[in-house]
RNA sequence: GCCGGCGUAGCUCAGCUUGGCAGAGCAACGGUCUUUUAAACCGAUGGUCCAGGGUUCAAAUCCCUGCGCCGGCACCA
């Protein structure tokens, strides 16, 4: 660091601004590339990016400048630059942003090459980058500084664009159904729609407490009561927990909510969903996680989950205890997409029940290798049950149940008003693409997950 | 929150078992080399061994405490 700080004050000093502007690529090393062809050599083209490794044969320096698409050589001559020029780029270090002009040709080894007839320094670089050969591995340094991780590691890249893709993926299928996109609170006097501790913040001139949301299901089923009938939302909710490979505290949910659906039509959803997804992602559907083999064909099996859990544990269960049997016994071993239909009503305080069984609703979830994927159900609509199940809650929450759902008045007026018989549905986009990238943990597929202050 | 592992140069890592001058490769620095590309050659550099305390003639190494990272449990998607 020292070294290029007295090497910028040296530029500085002959007249070049180590942070100029100006230069415009004509287009990318990816697109240079594609140029020569079956040609000897192009016409010049202007490139910009960043330096990455220097090698240095006498009168001839090779470097690889990389940028948003890739990486291309450059090759700088003495006879061609000229010594001064020549000096100048050789003095460059790897990290330096640059604009570099010139021909596209091969090398005698085949390499597809710029070959520099003028550059430009457009950043200097005061931080040396990660080693070439091992790169960065160093986990901590990747999480907390993304930065260093995204120039010396770009597969990291593609994992990131590939959920890009795949969350427009999900928009264009919704789009095209005629799913309205919708934004709601964040901040909210009520945090409900999910079974989560929420953070809590203040607002200063109300002087009063909010909560960050951990759900966005409640406003979402307002605006079907307003009458957009089919509605949906990709927005950050925060829980307040712990963090493991599977859990980041704010994350990127997806949830749809479909007047006039129930929990069938919305089991199709998922599974359009989960193509669409697997295809944006470039994978195929018989796939692998994890060295695991996965195969998302649809249609995914479909299982009661008292089924499930008497076939795994032999026991007839109901309520809090047939879910408590189905998390220790059957979700770890359900390994292939399946949706587990109809959960206990105890906790599920905003979907709608059986009609040939009350002590069950009309919900699923979608686990695959033994985690959750989806989660949806056929809403409730009843407003008076609704307040009954909300009731139940506080009693829960009496009884010392910090999660249990708070009562939501103002929820509760708008299903008075009529909410249309609708089905829902949430899907945890993290989590999905790490199925679909393949990457290990959490961490792997959020930018800039939450780490604790640097020591 | 609990349990376990880890923390050494800018990066990747040895060294710790069994205490005895702080090590290697790459990067950076000086020089050589005009078509190289898994790291050319020669040379000289480079350290709060995570932090603090303790044991000892002597601590990167052994002990204690704290911080961070990773994994597991708990909580949850």
């Amino acid at each position: 660091m020292r070294d290029r700080r007295e090497k910028l004050e040296r530029l500085r000093a002959a007249g070049i601004d180590p942070y100029s502007r100006g230069f415009r690529p004509t287009q990318t090393s990816q697109a240079a590339k594609a140029l020569l062809g079956e040609s000897e050599r192009t016409e010049p083209v202007a490139l910009a990016g960043r330096l990455m490794v220097k090698r240095l044969q006498g009168g001839v320096v090779f470097a690889d400048l990389q940028d948003g698409g890739g990486r291309i050589q450059l090759m700088a001559s003495r006879d061609k630059l000229g010594e001064e020029e020549f000096d100048r780029f050789a003095d460059l270090d790897p990290g330096d942003i640059i604009g570099v002009t010139g021909p596209i040709f091969k090398t005698r080894r085949g390499e597809i090459t710029l070959e520099v007839q003028s550059f430009q320094l457009l950043t200097k670089s005061l931080r040396p980058l990660p080693e070439k050969w091992h790169g960065l591995k160093d986990v901590e340094i990747r999480y907390r500084q993304r930065y260093v991780d995204l120039i010396a590691n770009p597969a990291v890249r593609e994992v990131f664009r590939a959920r890009t893709k795949i969350i427009t993926a999900m928009r264009g299928l919704l789009d095209e159904r005629n799913f309205l996109d919708v934004d709601t609170p964040v901040l909210q006097e009520v945090p409900g729609g999910g079974h989560a501790r929420p953070f809590v913040t203040h607002h200063n001139s109300l002087d009063r407490d909010l909560f960050l949301r951990i759900a966005l299901e409640l406003h979402l089923k307002r605006l079907l009561v307003g009458g957009f009938e089919r509605v949906y939302e990709i927005g950050r909710v925060f829980r307040n927990e712990g963090l493991s490979p599977r859990h980041n505290p704010e994350f990127t949910l997806l949830e749809c909510y479909q007047a006039y659906a129930d929990y069938d039509d919305v089991m199709r959803l998922v599974e359009d969903l989960m193509v669409v997804s697997a295809m944006a992602a470039g994978r195929p559907l018989e796939t692998s996680y994890q060295g695991e083999a996965v195969n998302l064909t649809p249609p995914f099996r479909r299982e009661r989950m008292a089924d499930l859990v008497l076939e795994h544990t032999g026991r007839h269960a109901v309520g809090q205890e047939l879910n408590d049997l189905f998390e220790e016994h059957v979700e770890p071993r359900l390994r292939q997409p399946t949706f587990v239909i109809d959960y206990p009503v105890e906790i599920s305080p905003l979907a709608r029940p059986r009609e040939d069984d009350p002590r069950f609703v009309e919900r699923f979830e979608l686990i695959i290798l033994g985690r959750e994927y989806a989660n949806a159900f056929t809403e409730l609509t009843d407003p008076i049950d609704q307040r009954a199940r909300f009731e139940a809650q506080a009693a829960r929450r009496a009884a010392g149940d910090v999660e249990a759902h708070p009562m939501d008045e103002d929820f509760l007026r708008a299903v008075e008003y009529g909410l249309p018989p609708c089905g829902g549905l949430g899907v945890g986009i993290d989590r999905l693409v790490m199925l679909l990238t393949d990457q290990p943990s959490v961490r792997d597929v959020i930018l800039f997950p939450v780490m604790k202050a640097e020591s």
